[in-house]
DNA sequence: AAATTAAATGTACACTTGTGCACAGTTAAC
DNA sequence: GTTAACTGTGCACAAGTGTACATTTAATTT
């Protein structure tokens, strides 16, 4: 890459940690300015549109790194749990220090999606689609519901990743209460094994 | 009343309501100004601090509105399904009934429950808590699940308002389009039943 | 009927906001 | 080595923001 085009990923790199943090210090990301976002990456307002038309497709950015980042928590789980029994609470741990070190994006992503513009809630709504049929992937490779075809296996994934993004507004507050986040991580444990009970009897 | 309080309330309720008119034409609630808000009501900006501190103070009020909606879905929910088999089908029917006739007040749930200020993000959470209490109740008179000591019935309770809220979203974004809707809503239907079929094998 | 009280108005001020435009410095292309 | 392209700067402006203050209007109290 030419050095140009370099810096020039640099500064927008910069602006979309500016807007990440930002978001991650308490700002709701609807309500942050292209100028607090260029002053926080160190550069002049105006030089915010060389890079991105909006706030909102800077948002349509956060959402690909959102994107990649769900991408990587499902790599992490599926190495991690491989050949373990407690399959699950592996996998709620896995989530949970997914949320810790990516704050800011789960952050945004629990603002976007329902109180992002229109384009944005789309766009996370696709995301957490994507994790779903990843779910289902797993699902079926590890023949944990025999009875379920492909549909209903999607139709418990949709509600194991609606779990797990409301209890995300939950544990991204409670953050500085350990004890309370460890009663909210265990009420999310018993939880997804009331799904995985209620799915093994589905139509059965 | 006298006829001054009476004014006063009638302003004030006409505050509440702009507000909420303007999160429903699309707004986000963090984002709309005291101004916006008192032109919406037929005021000059300044008479808003008559009524309210600023907008966080507001919105508070609004939670309080969602409140009563709430308990009004609750009762709605145990009138209608009395004597039925089809318990949960028509509860969801009521529930999605309530979403469009109070659109706006869903629309600032959704909203708020993970993008107001920390004090409206707990007001919300504390409706909801209550919500699933009553829930709870409902569960443990029926006598849905005798094998359940009250915590897991609670335990359940939140998944199941966790899961409905969670679906408010996508409702609320689908009113627009009845087919799409009716899938959500199926989904939802779906997804509450396997929370019923988990929970009535839980430990069992 | 007069005096008091409180809700709503109107004006004003010091910000912050998005964004257009001319310009400077650096890199890429020829 | 000259020219063209592009990123970032600085300035400007109109519009919108929260809110203080004095004023008007109407209801309540005396």
């Amino acid at each position: 890459m030419s050095i140009r085009k370099e810096k020039k990923a640099l500064t927008r790199s910069a602006l979309i940690n500016a807007a990440l943090q930002l978001v991650e210090e308490g700002g709701n990301f609807a309500t942050i300015s292209i100028r607090e976002i260029a002053k926080q990456a160190g550069i002049v307002p105006t030089a915010f549109y060389r890079h991105f038309k909006d706030t909102n497709e800077l948002g349509l950015n956060l959402v690909d790194e959102l994107s990649s980042c769900l991408r990587q928590l499902i790599r992490s789980a599926r190495e991690q749990s491989e050949g373990t029994t407690q399959l699950f609470s592996h996998s709620i741990r896995i989530f949970d220090e997914h949320l810790s070190s990516h704050r800011e994006l789960f952050v945004f992503m629990t603002q976007g999606r329902s109180g992002g513009t229109p384009s944005i809630r789309n766009a996370i709504r696709n995301e957490l689609n994507v994790f779903a049929l990843e779910i289902v992937n797993d699902l079926s490779q590890q023949q944990s519901f025999p009875t379920l075809n492909s549909a209903q296996l999607k139709m418990v994934a949709d509600l194991i990743v609606s779990t797990l993004a409301y209890s995300a507004t939950d544990l991204l507050d409670l953050s500085g209460n350990p004890v309370l986040k460890a009663e909210r991580l265990a009420l999310l444990e018993a939880q997804c094994r009331v799904i995985i009970l209620g799915a093994a009897e589905w139509k059965a």
